[in-house]
DNA sequence: CACTTATATTAGCCATGGCTAACCATTGTA
DNA sequence: TACAATGGTTAGCCATGGCTAATATAAGTG
């Protein structure tokens, strides 16, 4: 078992990855000092989670990643469970997650996965790795950069950002909206969408963070 | 917020009170060295969380009440989660919630609370203190202690000994459970007893772990 | 009362994981 | 090419919470 500090630090290299990772960068992510991101870059590469070029920076070996993916699955189940048992939001989960999963032993973390059915994407929309680490799902597109004028389903807005979150829930765009991009903005790239017949402005950096697939018709 | 030490060293010393506890008691029950609960003590009494009298021992503070309290609570409400969501045994909940215990927000607490229905027991009897650390259900007392022939109800068994506990579970006891006590052995101090029409022998050590109360006729 | 035994404390070490301040390396731009 | 600016590392401090070994106190016994 890693400590919790040991688990943020593998979890944010895995956020920020797959290429090496700045010091300066894990360490503004995780706000602590850059001496002490260096000090716990050495700490993991003595312990071989991961690869560290002085200088240059850190990327997540394979035991590094499986090591982060596993407190993803955790986090990400543990929202879902949040989420479907108390009934909380979608703004609350996150933090709550982000403390709990440090403390879910593996054996509850495989007894709430059968409860919830195994699920493969948490409230989000972010697909849930499998127990060793599997991750499917990862073609969905950043709406910021979709077609115009097409059926676009949204499948993930960001789970970290209670504000952000709140202000698409207000405006109906959740996991499984159904939009369309009617222009995009040529100096500022914010987007004109239109939801059912509603049409909404959506921020491009707000827009760089949903993430949509293309409905299917049927 | 205190430290996962602080609130174990906070239960244990709850768990062992109401009187002074001395260091090498409170050392044995976290198993930790006497020289590190000396070292912890002070720190806890520097906190206005414990009493101290040197050599003498070391009580909780109405402050340090409290927060144990509190740690209790959310242990007991973890473990009812745990039941009665993921039907978990009753074997099973207590290391979990050991963990868990600190990870658990006040909001979370309160959410679980009121999904559970504010319960006054944990699955394996024991009360869960109120939001402000009230307790009720004080008046349970050891099988071991109790009277002969007479309608007993289960209400308490031990959450921290999964083999006890299997035992018990194993043999019909659990809270809930109607018995009498037939005989008790004059040299061992064990108890023969009668679940419905079944008899079964206590051992002394068992018996002062299993709490009863006097069935209610009606 | 003296002496043994059990219990408690102190001193001093270690690892973890923060921090600041000072010092190196890399990069981009004049 | 020189020299900021930015980014990365090192040195050295602090708090937490373990540990052992040595010492001090309390309690029980002949």
């Amino acid at each position: 078992m890693y400590s919790v500090a040991v688990e943020d630090y593998l979890k944010s290299l895995w956020k920020l990855g797959p290429n090496n990772v700045g010091t300066k960068q894990l360490a503004d992510n995780l706000r602590v000092s850059k001496a002490s991101a260096t000090k716990m870059i050495l700490r993991l590469a003595e312990k071989e989670l991961v690869d560290h070029i002085p200088y240059k920076g850190a990327s997540l070996t394979k035991k590094g990643e499986l090591e982060a993916l596993s407190i993803v699955r955790k986090h990400r189940l543990l929202e879902t469970f949040l989420s479907q048992t108390l009934g909380l939001g979608r703004e609350e989960i996150h933090d709550e997650a982000e403390i709990l999963e440090h403390a879910l032993s593996k054996n509850l973390e495989m007894a709430i996965a059968d409860y919830l059915g195994n699920p493969t994407r948490d409230p989000h929309g972010h697909p849930i790795p499998g127990p060793n680490g599997e991750l499917y799902n990862e073609t969905d597109l950043p709406l910021c950069d979709s077609p115009i004028n097409m059926s676009l389903i949204v499948m993930q807005v960001p789970d970290d950002d209670p504000s952000i979150l709140s202000w698409l829930e207000n405006n109906g765009i959740h996991p499984g909206t159904i939009l369309k991009i009617i222009s995009r903005d040529k100096f500022d790239g914010g987007l004109n969408v239109k939801i059912g017949e509603v049409k909404k402005r959506i921020s491009s950096s707000i827009a760089s963070l949903v993430k949509i697939s293309f409905e299917v018709e049927n």
